[in-house]
DNA sequence: TTGAAAGCGCTAACAT
DNA sequence: ATGTTAGCGCTTTCAA
C-alpha cells in the first residue's frame, strides 16, 4: 500500500501539515520555497493523497453513480462510456450499477450510492416503479439527471411536473414520424410496430409518433399493427412468425418496424425461416442502428441517434449542476434522430 | 442530504455511539433491547451509514476498480456486467474506467484507483506497455486479477513469472485449433485469418493454435494466410476486398476466419460487394459469437465462450484474494471455447 | 505566509 | 454488555 500520509510529506519537507495541504492543492498563500520543497518531498516519497479522507472532510466524494438497467446492452454501454469519459475529464469517477430492470435492485443501488456519498447520479430507470424514489432523491438534494426516460407525476397529487427535471431526452417521436412517413410514402398501409415495451418513454414516444402520422395521413389506424411481446430475449422470433406466417395475406403487414436490435434479429430470422425476401416480400426498418443493421444483406434502413451525445449531454448536465448552479433553471437536452436510408425498404408487392 | 450521523441515532436510542456501531454491524455483545432500540431509532431517523467515514477507519473501501479498454464493446460490457453482479453480491462496488487502450490513461486510471483506495482491481490491459506498472501494483500488495490477458515478463530480467498471476484466461488456442481442424476437414487449404492484432494474448493464442493445426496436418503453412491490419474500425472491409478481389484465383483463400465482430462485419460486407456467396464461394467463420453472427443469412459458424463466466470467474478470483487468502497459491481459471456449427462453412468449390 | 488544532463520521481498543 | 476514547488522513478555521 501507499502508506505515505501527508504527515510524512510534511516532515520530509520540514513544514507543517497545513502547508503541505495548501501546496498540494495549489492553494494561495504558499511561498515558492514551500511549494517547491513540498512538491519535491511528495514526489520523492511517492505520496498519493487519500481521496477517502479528503472526501470525509470536504463532504464531496468526487464520484458519480450511474444506474442503468443493463450495461451489457451496447446502447447503454456506449452512453455510459461517453459519460464516463466526460466525467473523468472533470475529475469525477463513475461507479456503475446494472439493475436488470428490477425496481428493488434499483432502489438498493440508489441507496448504496447515497451511502457512498456520490456527488450526483445519472439514472435511466428500468420502469416507472421507482418514480417516487427518484423524486425523494432530488427532494433530498441529490443532483440527478434522468437519461432517456420520464419520471411520471407522483400519483399522490403532488404538484411535481416531470417536464422540468434535468434530463437528456432523444426525439424518438420525431424519428418515428420520419420513419412512418417514409414507409407510407413507399406505399405501405399495413405496418407492424414490434416492441417489447409500450410504457417506457422511448417506446411510448415512438408509438405516439407512429400514430400521429397515420392520423395525419388520414389512414385507418387499424392498418397500423402494434405487436407487444413480453420479452425481447427470444429475439422476437416467435412473434414475427405468428405475425407473418398466418397466411391471411390481406392482413399481413408489408413492413415491420423493429424497436431494438434483438427484435430486429428476431424479425430477420423469422423472415429467413419463412422464405420471405427483404425488401421484396417485406420491408424492414430498425429503430437503433447497430452493426447488425449496417452489415446485414440487405443493409437495414434504420433510425439512428448519437449515443455518445446522450452520454456526453447527461454528463454535462450533471457537471453543470455539480458546478454550483444548483438553483439554475432545470435544463433539458433533446437530441435528434436521423433516418438512415439503406436497402431494406421498398414499395410493397402488389398482390 | 442524509445529515444523520451515528451520534444522532445514539442520542435517539439513548445509548452510546459504540453500541450503535455494534448493533448496526451485527457485532456480538449487544443486548436484545439495545439492538431493538437502535434499529428503531435508525429506521425512524432514516439513518444511513457513511461509507466514506467507515472506509477511512477500516482501511477498506469496499470498491473494486475495473480497467477495461473499451466498455462499449459488447464483449467487455458483458464481462463487466457479470463481474459487477458478483461483486455486488459480496458487498463491493465496481468502479470502471475505459482506457481506450491508451497506456497513459491506463496508468492514470490505476493511480486514481489507488488514490481512491480500491480494495482490488480487475484489469484487462490494452497492450503490454504497462506490464511494469501492473507488476509494481501487485508488488505493492494490491490484489489484481488479469482478465484474458498476459503480463509479459519484465525485460529487466527480474524473476517474475507471468504464468503465476491470478488471472482468468480463455482457451483461445484450443478454440482456434478446433476451428482450423474443422475447415481443413471440409477440404480447405487456403485459409485467411483476419485480425486487427497479433500481440495481445487472445490473438496470439489463436494464431498459435491455427498454426499448430496446419503443422500437425502436414500442410504447407504458407497456405495459411495471416492478414494483419492496423484498425478494426474500418470493418476490415478494405482488407477483405484486397484479399479476395485480386483475381489471382490460385491464391485466393477459400475460407476466412474473422477475429472479432467488427472484422466479421467487414468481411461480410466485402463478400457482398464482390458478389461472393457464403458459403458457396467463400466459407466464413467468426471468432466471437454475437447477434450478427447468429442472425446473418446464412448464419455464421462461430467460436463462442461464455463472457459471463469470464466476468464471474474474475470476480470470484478477486473476492477469494480479498477474503484473506492473500498468500494462497495464485489461482488461474481457464475457460473453454466452443465451436458453434452453423451454415457459413462448406467444402470449397472445385475450381 | 505559516502552524496549531479542531473535527468530518466512523470503528476498535480499552476500560468498566 | 456497555461506555469512553483515540484516532483513520485530510481540510480548514483561527492565531501567530
Amino acid at each position: 500500500m501507499s502508506g505515505i500520509t501527508i504527515r510524512d510529506v510534511a516532515e520530509a519537507a520540514g513544514v507543517s501539515l497545513a502547508s503541505v495541504s495548501r501546496a498540494l492543492n495549489g492553494g494561495k498563500n504558499v511561498s515558492a520555497r514551500v511549494a517547491r520543497d513540498v512538491a519535491a518531498a511528495a514526489d520523492r516519497l511517492g505520496y498519493q493523497p487519500d481521496f477517502l479522507a479528503r472526501s470525509l472532510r470536504t463532504r464531496t466524494s468526487g464520484m458519480v453513480g450511474c444506474l442503468v438497467s443493463d450495461i451489457s446492452n451496447p446502447l447503454n454501454a456506449t452512453i455510459v462510456k461517453a459519460a464516463e469519459a466526460r466525467l473523468r475529464e472533470a475529475g469525477y469517477l463513475l461507479v456503475v450499477a446494472s439493475t436488470a430492470n428490477d425496481p428493488g435492485r434499483e432502489r438498493a443501488a440508489a441507496s448504496e450510492f447515497r451511502g457512498r456519498r456520490v456527488d450526483g447520479m445519472l439514472v435511466a430507470p428500468g420502469s416507472d416503479a421507482n418514480a417516487k424514489a427518484w423524486r425523494a432523491l432530488v427532494a433530498a438534494g441529490t443532483p440527478v439527471v434522468i437519461v432517456d426516460r420520464d419520471v411520471p407525476e407522483a400519483d399522490d397529487g403532488a404538484d411535481n411536473d416531470t417536464d422540468g427535471w434535468p434530463s437528456v431526452q432523444v426525439d424518438h417521436r420525431g424519428g418515428a414520424r420520419a420513419a412512418t412517413r417514409y414507409l407510407i410514402g413507399l406505399g405501405h398501409r399495413r405496418i407492424a410496430l414490434l416492441t417489447a415495451d409500450a410504457v417506457m418513454r422511448p417506446s411510448r414516444e415512438r408509438i405516439a409518433g407512429f400514430r400521429e402520422v397515420f392520423a395525419e395521413a388520414g389512414l385507418d389506424p387499424t392498418g397500423a399493427q402494434l405487436c407487444l411481446q413480453s420479452s425481447a430475449m427470444d429475439f422476437a422470433h416467435g412473434d414475427t412468425l405468428a405475425l407473418l406466417g398466418d397466411g391471411k395475406d390481406g392482413g399481413r403487414p408489408t413492413a415491420i418496424i423493429a424497436l431494438g436490435t434483438r427484435i430486429l434479429a428476431g424479425v430477420l430470422r423469422a423472415a429467413r425461416d419463412l422464405g420471405l425476401a427483404v425488401p421484396r416480400d417485406l420491408s424492414v426498418m430498425s429503430v437503433g442502428d447497430t452493426d447488425l443493421a449496417a452489415v446485414h444483406t440487405p443493409a437495414i434502413t434504420a433510425l439512428r441517434w448519437s449515443l455518445e451525445d446522450v452520454g456526453r449531454a447527461a454528463a454535462d448536465l450533471l457537471l453543470h449542476r455539480l458546478g454550483g448552479d444548483a438553483g439554475q433553471a432545470q435544463s433539458r437536452a433533446l437530441l435528434p434522430v436521423d433516418l438512415v436510408l439503406r436497402d431494406s425498404c421498398a414499395p410493397p408487392a402488389v398482390v
